[in-house]
DNA sequence: CCGAAGTGGATATGACATATCCGCTTATGT
DNA sequence: ACATAAGCGGATATGTCATATCCACTTCGG
């Protein structure tokens, strides 16, 4: 590993983190077609000075969020070891899209199929691999029907994400709801069998 | 009104058409973020000849949805005939979002919260009004929870949508199953009130 | 067969993001 | 204090891309 860590003057390495600042809350709000010119204005630098630390934008973004990713990783990972496999998916996932509510370029990311570092991509394996396992569990445990598996998850993330970029009404997170609807869809209902309306 | 029709000369109502014709497909094909040029392209004629009938854009895509969307809407109109409002509802959207999913240029529209013409937003303002009647109604027949309102129906329609967009495994239609499972969240259960996992 | 209508597509225009360059400033250690 | 490497700012070069126009040429239709 060519780990090279050139030491960086005092200022400089003060601006690399006014930099990774000023990235985070930029793109939390505008996404990662913020332009590295936003990001250098925000943080009161020269867009050289911006440049001079991170080749590129998707250098910058992977900075910040490979580590964002991987706690959410280490949640999923954490999740396997709760009792109850259905409700432990259901907390990772909400927990997880609480990150993403508030971060519009996590959003993207998470949602971007491809075009996207080894290190994350192996990151996002990572957290649909634990998925799969909880979702095997639950199915044991009879908490999850039968059918679903967990090429589900992908499609009801990105339906939830779908909801926050809508320019919804002010500050209620009607996400939740969706989820738990979503989510309640997926459970296993002995009690509900061949139900008919009318 | 100033309705002016300068009667075309029969090539140029020809190439009008196949302008048309292109255009349903490109913007079907590719979304709206196509270019003029693409279309112009696509229907084997000049950029200029389709300048020529559509000022921009904006225009030649008028063109096409007006009529589609407001289908959408008799649909709609339609479905307040039915007996059942929930499946009414059901069968609307079904309907509706099956026009979408064969073209991501109307799913674009669908979503687009603004910047559309008024004929546009007024079709779809009747949208929303026929599904708030049904609601209504299904709320009356017991068949739908006491919490749900109109405004879920975008945001349903959004999620929907963005399932669409995800380049899923070639020929299946995965939005049905997720459709099925959202609206059957929407239901009335009295049969399953209280009920605790443990 | 003439003139109006239509056509094509090269290209002007304008927006925009990326990335660089270089004269000036600042930190650091001796 | 001073020398010097490191860092800084931000104007600007570069490249990409979509929109829209223009005009020499062709075709339609009476």
């Amino acid at each position: 590993m060519s780990e090279e860590t050139p030491v960086l003057r005092r200022d400089a390495e003060h601006n690399r983190q006014r930099t990774l600042a000023a990235a985070q809350e930029v793109f939390a709000a505008r996404g990662l077609q913020a332009t590295l010119n936003d990001v250098a204005h925000h943080a009161g630098l020269g867009v050289g000075t911006v440049y001079r630390r991170f080749p590129n934008k998707e250098a910058l973004a992977e900075a910040i969020y490979a580590g964002k990713l991987d706690d959410i990783r280490a949640t999923a990972q954490a999740a396997l070891a709760g009792q109850d496999a259905y409700e432990a998916l259901r907390a990772f996932l909400e927990h997880a899209l609480e990150q993403a509510a508030t971060d519009r370029g996590l959003r993207e990311l998470i949602r971007r199929g491809t075009g996207e570092s080894k290190q994350i991509a192996r990151t996002r394996e990572g957290i649909v691999e634990c998925c799969g396992c909880l979702i095997a569990r639950a199915k044991e445990q009879g908490t999850v029907r039968d059918d679903i598996t967990v090429g589900d998850i992908a499609p009801i993330v990105t339906m939830i994400d779908s909801v926050m970029d809508l320019p919804s009404a002010g500050a209620v997170q009607p996400w939740r709801r969706y989820l738990a609807l979503i989510l309640d869809g997926l459970r296993a209902r002995p009690d509900h069998r061949g139900q008919r309306s009318s």
